[in-house]
DNA sequence: GCTCCGTATGTAAGCGCTTACATTTTGGTT
DNA sequence: AACCAAAATGTAAGCGCTTACATACGGAGC
């Protein structure tokens, strides 16, 4: 595991006879450079093999061309289309996409952030928006532009590039309602970390409310984001004395972890019980019944948030919110309420 | 979106009133200073909210701390429970992840393995085996060291952190031919780019060959790794005038695919066909039947391959090849074949 | 009290790049 | 041929940190 010493710019300008910084404005494509300079620098560079050490270009040019993204889960596929766009939106400027996980846990959050910041993000991708007005301001004095994901709120100071997802669960709930249930029953994502889950239950609520027909105090159970827990939290809704005709769950995973429950329990869907879905997720296609879901632009809002934070990068100014439209994806699971 | 400047290692020099030299010391805590002057330097630092410049660190100490992963898709969950698992190991130990993704694109690879590189990872994971010696080359060079996951060889030059695919294949086809199906089809990703779907056939190949009962030429279709191509595969394989029995697929997402495209063309499964995958993702657990397939050691692979990495940047040297232990998940999905 | 030595701290030279500014070259005009 | 603006290139000063080496300090041994 020897090695010769890398090149570095030096070398690249003594064989190519010319300045380093010419050298530099060839690498960086910052014009000001005849077509046969360019030409005996591009040999040089082939010849030596030379690339560019990151950390004095980093610390030379005060950025670093990476983004970070902090999302709550690469386990599941919640975030995986959406980060995919981002990244593919992002390397077609050259820039690359950090990614860090955690968990659902905002402290882990809060490190995270410091860490990809520390490391030279010029930028940050984030999902939602409950967090300590401490950390915000910690990037505002960093000078680091960030875009809120998977969320979206009116004015606000942030820039959100997401959808309502209050409205979306209202949606759904009501067409629910529509068709003729009157008990449903609600499994979310662990609200306290989650400002999506929150907004979701509120939306749920409002749609009952509107139409005044709920006949039995709505259950909401709370649940980790897992195929497991949603069966478990189906479980609890259906020992209650009387169960829901509907589910609805606050995330693709818990359904599918729902469906797949009831029909070991013997229930069908959606003729004994209907289930929903959020996010519209791969797997929801997959299982049977198919899951009729919100559907949730994914690579838009990747696609989005990517050319937002260039933008910012680029003008140094803040960019307009984004708000992205979801859609109900009727499937099979759910269906009519059961006439008594 | 103004402020004011960051405060540098000087700036807490000055407050605590040493040498930056001694803030440095601290920062990285290479021994030789008081415990009243790493107090004093601690408190600057505190009160002037200083975290060190990424840049200026890597170029001056030769390491950036980051370490970079190049793996075939982020769009299904294949790698995403090993690379959670690689990780949560390598920030126990201080060590940042980036992740990229090559879309099983070869010259995407090489190009993110430079561009990894050119940002400073101090070392790499990649998965399987084939890829230019150019590219080995380019990381010898550079001194970079690097686990290849996925996949294991004996005695290579390379550091493998994986399981054997062809024995692994071999067996689950083994154990299908046990259950009287001598009509076997094949659906794997598409071996241009994969050297993991190669082995895999090579042991199907060989489970039949020590057979000798295959009664028709054994059809192999390759497709991407989509749940839409498994589908379609699968209609290949069915146009066949003596159509298999059961299909062996290279791929839990191809498997899963197959399984919903013979439900949809009426086909009980496994009573009229069987179906097998490889990977043991979440989903092969929740479609219905469930999927027998082989079980690979996601987590363990992602915990070795970030222990492997951080032996080699300690100690500059190479580490020994894990060869791990997969296992056939008996499911819902393999069962006996009809008799005539 | 003096020497000696091990430990704590300071000094300062880079690390490899970018970029403001200075200088040279180019080529169109007169 | 001389002139001049615009374009191309060169010069060199940092960017903020690490670390080899130099220096200061403080107690043990005589």
């Amino acid at each position: 595991m020897s090695h010769t010493p890398l090149p570095t710019l030096q070398d690249v300008a003594d064989l190519a006879a010319v300045s380093t910084a010419t050298v530099s404005r060839c690498l960086n494509n910052s014009g000001h450079v005849t077509e046969k300079t360019r030409l005996k620098v591009q040999q040089a560079i082939q010849t030596l093999g030379y690339s560019p050490n990151f950390g004095a270009q980093a610390l030379a040019a005060k950025r670093t061309n990476t983004i970070g993204a902090i999302i709550p889960t690469m386990e599941n596929a919640i975030f995986a289309r959406g980060m995919q766009a981002f990244q593919e939106t992002l390397a077609e400027n050259g820039i690359t996409l950090i990614i860090a996980s955690c968990s659902y846990r905002p402290e882990l959050e809060e490190e995270q952030i410091r860490s990809l910041v520390a490391r030279g993000a010029d930028a940050l991708l984030l999902i939602g928006q409950s967090r300590p007005a401490a950390t915000y301001q910690f990037l505002a004095r960093r000078n680091i532009p960030y875009v809120l994901a998977w969320a979206h709120k009116k004015e606000s100071q942030h820039c959100y590039i997401g959808f309502d997802n209050q409205a979306a669960a209202q949606t759904i709930t009501r067409q629910v309602l529509e068709l003729g249930h009157r008990n449903l029953g609600v499994i979310v994502g662990l609200t306290r970390n989650n400002d999506r889950a929150r907004d979701r239950i509120t939306g749920i609520e409002h749609a009952i409310a509107d139409y005044g027909a709920q006949t039995a105090p709505l259950q909401v159970i709370e649940a980790e984001y897992t195929f497991q827990e949603g069966a478990k939290a189906l479980d609890q809704l259906l020992a209650n004395p009387s169960p829901p005709t509907a589910v609805i769950c606050g995330n693709d995973v818990l359904a599918v972890g729902a469906v797949k429950r009831a029909k070991q329990l013997g229930l069908a869907v959606p003729e004994d019980l209907s289930i929903t879905g959020f996010a519209d997720i791969e797997v929801s296609e997959l299982i049977d019944p198919e899951l009729t879901t919100v559907h949730v632009p994914h690579r838009e809002m990747g696609i989005a948030a990517a050319k937002s934070l260039i933008a910012m990068l680029k003008t140094q100014t803040p960019v307009e919110s984004h708000l992205l439209e979801t859609r109900i994806v009727n499937r099979q699971s759910l269906g009519p309420a059961k006439p008594h």
